[in-house]
This record gives structure tokens, sequence and C-alpha cells, in this order.
DNA sequence: GTCTATACAGGGATAGAC
DNA sequence: GTCTATCCCTGTATAGAC
């Protein structure tokens, strides 16, 4: 339906097989000993819910997945309080396996910079425009304040520890002198992480008329600074 | 209840008479005479709804429009075929009006650089959260293709639009020696606006961590490009 | 502890009143 | 030409089955 695909991370492969009742058995107490039942169902749910998202975008409906998977869509809302938490599961679970690849990458190329770590995210990005479709959806729910509290926290930490780091990786850089000290740690993080999200919206909208990697390369020229490029005009090495 | 503002534009002030039935008037064909008053009603649709907008944010629903001007929800789709359309027109309001001030901040200051103008947006953007969330909203709204179509065509052509204006100022800059000949126009364009929207983004999650105009100062001080650049240390006049 | 039934408010859409 | 009634499909919420 949709030319859209998402990142199947790790252990949410999708569980065909029929309904496992495990609630038959009981424990000494005699209550049900249904904690691995509801831990494999939220499994079930995450899944499903990463394929029919891949598949129809955010659109999907919890109705759809609950079809999906043979339950009411309010069963749903058992495993995820609101459908904002089974986004940001979502979002969370290809995070996860998102930074795992970009580890292995890492280890390729060693000091990083802070562009680096975007241009390759954004290269991985490319071959997964749902979960991109996601992530912005993510981000313009979380200033909707009242419809989206959970979304708010769960965004506006995400940008506070990843403006974080990049500020400490562009301090790396000043140190060895790859960036100039004139610029801002700080400021030079909120921009980079401004120019990738940026950028890939337009990306999403407009394929043929913009480059995220190109773009961001361009910025990357640009990021060395005032200080360090008056030395030369030298390619950054990394 | 919410510390957001929108701008009010000129001629959409909220209509506080009673309901103007000027349908009785008939010209001599005998038909209703009914340009005026449709005219009217929607001025004031659009007026109530910057008015509510600006009061709850984009959250506003066309069920409080409709109660607040003594209509259905329903009848609203009779000036404005959908949510979103009533949500461009409001933008659309907004544009016009914040256009026109920029063409006074314009004049005084002649040949702006290309973040010149994202700066001062942005400047007068601060006062406005509401419409900025609006704005944010419309373009990820516009992600979604099912659901969005009319958003999608109207945030995709003013993409288009502004990076070819913004590309063109780069140009200009590029005659006159203050950008430098390597950076690609339409690549810096690109980039500016996504940082600007990037940038607003994240102000509005936690205005005290992101200072809009100084990152985009910073990004100023970058982009004359290293081959200005290396001529000199200078500061960009304009 | 896990889930269904059900009700409600929201946006979208249509038929039809007048 | 302007608008209401009404229905469908969402996500949210609660009561209660088991």
């Amino acid at each position: 339906m949709r030319a859209i695909r998402l990142a199947t991370p790790p252990g949410t492969e999708s569980w065909s097989g029929p309904y496992d009742d495990r609630m038959a058995s009981e424990d000494d107490t005699g209550r049900a000993r249904s904690y691995r039942k509801a831990a494999d169902r939220r499994e079930q749910v995450l899944a499903k819910a990463i394929e029919l998202f891949a598949e129809h975008g955010v659109e999907a409906s919890l109705r759809s997945i609950g079809d999906a998977i043979g339950v009411s869509h309010a069963a749903l809302r058992y495993y995820f309080p609101s459908r904002d938490d089974l986004l940001i599961a979502v979002y969370q679970a290809h995070e996860a396996a998102d930074h795992s690849e970009a580890e292995k990458q890492r280890s390729l190329a060693a000091d990083p910079s802070i562009v680096d770590v975007m241009k390759s995210s954004a290269l991985r990005n490319r071959e997964i425009p749902g979960l991109v479709e996601l992530y912005a959806t993510l981000t313009t729910d979380a200033l909707q304040q009242e419809r989206h509290p959970a979304t708010r926290e769960f965004v506006r930490e995400r940008f506070r520890r990843v403006r974080a780091e990049l500020a400490e990786l562009v301090r790396q850089g000043q140190r060895t002198g790859a960036v100039g000290a004139d610029v801002d740690p700080d400021d030079a993080a909120a921009l980079v992480v401004a120019a990738s999200d940026g950028l890939q919206v337009q990306w999403l909208l407009d394929p043929e008329a913009v480059d995220v990697h190109r773009v961001l390369r361009l910025l990357e020229q640009l990021l060395p600074g005032r200080v360090s490029v008056d030395a030369a005009g030298r390619e950054p090495s990394r």
C-alpha cells in the first residue's frame, strides 16, 4: 500500500502462532502466573504496531492493530496506556536497534565529528522513511501540551540528551583543533540537530529536491569554524 | 488558559454583532444575493479560528469554533473544505501580515543575508508561539499523505518557494563576495530553512535551553564559507 | 491480571432542508 | 447558497467479566 519501511528491531519478530494461554498454569499461591504472558503479549503488540506503521505510516489505527492480533483496541491500552506510548515504544525499539548499528560503524572510523554522527544516521534513515515520519510526528505532537503530555516529556528529554552528547563531541573536536575555538558547543549541537531534523522533513516531502547527506556535508565543511579554517582549506580528515 | 498568542491579521477582527442576514435582500433575478454574506461569514470563521487557536493552540476543535459563532461544526466545512484548509488559511493570514512587517524592516537594512531573513523572522515569531506551533504541525501533517493531502501540497510548495527565494539571496551574496563561491546556493537554502524550522521546534519545547536567534547567528558566521573566510576573519557587515 | 463492552468527543463526509 | 442532521471512524475512558 505504501512504500514505507521500518527496521524490525531484534526480539520483536511477529508472533505467528495462535494465542498461547500460559495463564492456565498456576504457581503455589494459586494466582495466575501471567508475567511471562504479559511480556509476550506486549512484544506481540509492539511487533504488529511496527509492521502496520511500516505499511500504512503513522496513520495506522489502534483498532487495526487490535484486529490484526485478535483483541479489542481497548486491550492494547492495557499494555500501552495511550497511543502515544505505543508510538514512543516503537521509536525506542528502533533507537535501540539503530544504536547498535551505529556502534558497529563507529568502530571502523574512530574520532567522529559531530556531523559525521548525523550523516551516518541520515544514511541509515533513508531506508526507513516510515520511522522518520514517526519521529517527526512525535516531535510536533510534543508541542501540544494538553493532548500529548507523555510525548512532550519523552521528546524534550531526548533533545536534551542528544544535544548534550553532541556538544561533548564538539568539545573533543576543539581539543584536537578540528573545530574552531570560537564555536559554542551547545549552540553547535542544537544547530546540527535542528538541521538534521529539518532536512529530513524536507526530504520526506520532496525527495528529489533535497539531499540530506549532501547538505549535511556542506554544514560539516562550514562547522570547523573560522579559527581552524583560517589555517588551511583542508578537508576534515575523518 | 494558555500563554500562546497569534498575530491578528488586519481585516479579520472578531465580529461581535449579531447575525447579519443580508440574504433578505434579493437581486433582480429573485435569487438571494449572498456573496457579501458568504465572504463575511468566512472572515468571521477565520477570525474566530485565529482567536481560539491562540487561546488553546492547534488543539482547538471545529466544534468549539462552530459553537463560538453559533453554527454547527459541519457548517464550517462549507467555507473551509476541511480542518486542514482552515489551518492553512490561518497560517496564510499570518504570513501575509508577517510579510508586510518584514518589508518594513527590510527597508532599514538593504542587501540582507540569507540568515538575516531567518533571524528577523525568528525574532518576530518569538512573540507568537501559537503560530509557530501551528506551522510545525502543518509541516508534519504534510508527511501523512492520505490523511492530509491538501496540507501536503501547500507545505511542499511553500518549501519550494522559500528555498528558491533564499537560494537567490545566496547567489546575490556570492556576486558581492559576501558568500564563498564553493557554497551551493540550493543546499545552503535548504540548510538555513531546516536549521530555522528545527531550532524553533527545540525552542518551543525548551525555551531556556535553545536561543534560536543566537544559534542562527552562529550559522551566519559559518555560512560565508571557506573561500571568503580564508581571506580574513571579518564579520559579515550586513 | 487480562480483557470486552460500551460510551463519549473529535474530525470527515453526505443527504437533504430551506 | 447556506446550513443542520446524521453517520462513520478515530482515540480515550470506565465498568465490569473472568
